[in-house]
DNA sequence: CTGAAAGCGCTTACAG
DNA sequence: CTGAAAGCGCTTACAG
């Protein structure tokens, strides 16, 4: 059984408003003060959250959803959060949806049941479902990688960044191109960064692209290098891939079959993963400020909380970092 | 205003209890059922999980408390528990301690005041205060990565990894070793690897090791490598790294200075992470099973919650995967 | 400064 | 099958 706060208010002599008002800071005498004190240190009372929350109806917990926690973007982000949060005196709740996009609906159910006062949903789709859930429970969030009309949202600058780094490789010279991407259901992945690389490709008319989709995983990153090498009598000169992880499996099977990068192949990632830093070539890339992003979104999901406004939109910019993995073709 | 049991209860015109017996699965007519469906359908009604713990006594939420977020290992873990956890019907709430002890033992309180079921700790260490707080809070705990006589603790066997790493070295014919180890705070990591390579290292008499302690980042293992490249006329033919991360840094200043791993110098970890295959070359490690160790580590948890036995202490074993940064010197 | 009382939203015997 | 009542552990006006 435990300890309750009738318990410390009978061991102590006093009545359990007195304790309770101990607890949070409301005057009490000193002798009194001593009695409680010393009653709560022999006893080890811990004070129940639940009554606690039940009565003030309302607690200071934010509720994450992520799609995977073993991902260096997600867990950067989230630690970025987490940081913000406790700074200003939340706890943060992460619920882990392992990629599966009903879960996510049901998590959002699950900490709305836990009266959670804010939540912050790393998205990659937003269905139906997740929109009608987000009303449904009634508590502030937001959709952070993606965006919506309705729903605060913040995402990075995919459309930039896409262009940014078509710009690049053909101010380096490449003409002849294949672009790895993902499925377009990820809007901000499969399509923003695709169309600012579409848009970079029309301002060079001598240059052309080959489309290709991958999967999210390294793994497939290979794969989808392997059928380019193979079917490709001639090479392009250059692999664009919508993520970090995919460049990697580029490399890596690349080095399978034995072809030089940079030298013959040059390959660009998106996401400014640590390992792109370690490996070797350096993989030219474009850092996203996940740590950051995590700051910002929990400072905007408390503002929400209480009711301070928050742009409906916040767009974030990302830039490209140069490093070996991209020849200089002129 | 939320809504709550007693207007779902008046617009159904029935009683509190009868709707709560509805929503628990109690015995209902099917009239009535369907009133209240209608009335929850409606109004959006979601339970308030505080009030129900309260009377309930009890939740299916397991903490866990890790020293950081953004580290493959822990993400690797937390991602195994979660699953497993969910799937028995648990729900896991996890707080980052931000590498910082003190936190660690609020953690332990803050989670004993939610309630919650039952902890797992990812210790580095474990001082007196972990161990009163432990006490304290009467909750039943698992050390994850440290063990203690009086708390139930799951290690690696980090001896064994230790002893069987320095036999792999040797056996490729090094016997000039640089050896980087962490502080021996961290007994798991700082002492029982060295103690085990020690042991390897005694069976060969013609071997001879210089030691060097480095923090557990890249660039501590950067900075480590730097040092020993500098003040060492002869270089060692290999150096073991207590860590993966360590062990890229090592790689990373080797590049930086032009030597040759393999070839030149020979490189080691610890940890068995995902980046260690991409990179080239592959680095020779030790693979711990993180997702699994999760996966146990939940299930023991669960059993501890429903007062089932479990071993005071569970040892991992781990296994050596040869890649290509060792050079065969026979 | 201190205490008695009501109430937060739910569940759980206990009658009927 | 259904309802009235008590109670979970706390907080919060309100008196004194």
């Amino acid at each position: 059984m435990n300890i309750t706060i009738t318990d410390i208010a009978h061991k102590a002599g006093v009545a359990k408003s007195t304790v309770s008002r101990f607890l949070n800071g409301g005057s009490v005498s000193r002798a009194t003060r001593q009695k409680i004190e010393l009653v709560i240190q022999e006893t080890g009372y811990i004070p129940n959250s639940f009554a606690q929350s039940l009565k003030a109806k309302k607690n200071s917990m934010i509720g994450t959803i992520v799609p995977r926690l073993d991902s260096f973007s997600a867990s950067q982000t989230v630690a970025g959060m987490d940081e913000e949060l406790r700074k200003q005196g939340y706890q943060l709740l992460i619920i882990n949806a392992s990629q599966d996009l009903s879960r996510e609906i049901e998590a959002l159910y699950d900490l709305a049941r836990q009266k959670i006062s804010g939540i912050i949903l790393f998205a990659t789709q937003v269905t139906e479902a997740h929109l009608t859930a987000i009303e449904e429970i009634n508590i502030p969030v937001i959709l952070l990688g993606q965006e919506h009309k309705d729903v605060h949202s913040m995402i990075y600058n995919d459309f930039a960044s896409g262009y940014d780094m078509g710009r690049y490789v053909m101010s380096k010279g490449h003409r002849h191109i294949a672009y790895i991407g993902v499925t377009e259901k990820d809007v901000a992945v499969g399509v923003q960064r695709k169309e600012g690389f579409l848009k970079a490709l029309s301002e060079y008319e001598d240059a052309n692209a080959h489309f290709y989709e991958s999967g999210f995983k390294m793994s497939d990153g290979v794969q989808t290098a392997l059928t380019i090498f193979e079917f490709n009598h001639t090479l392009p000169t250059t692999v664009v891939c919508a993520t970090d992880n995919i460049a990697l499996g580029v490399m890596k099977a690349a080095h399978m079959k034995g072809i030089q990068i940079p030298g013959t192949l040059s390959v660009t990632g998106f996401g400014g993963y640590d390992v792109t830093e370690v490996i070797h070539p350096g993989l030219t890339t474009v850092k996203y400020g996940y740590s950051q992003a995590g700051h910002l979104a929990a400072q905007h999901i408390i503002k929400l909380v209480n009711d301070e406004p928050v742009d409906l939109l916040t767009v974030m910019n990302c830039e490209i970092i140069q490093r070996e993995s991209v020849d200089n073709l002129k």
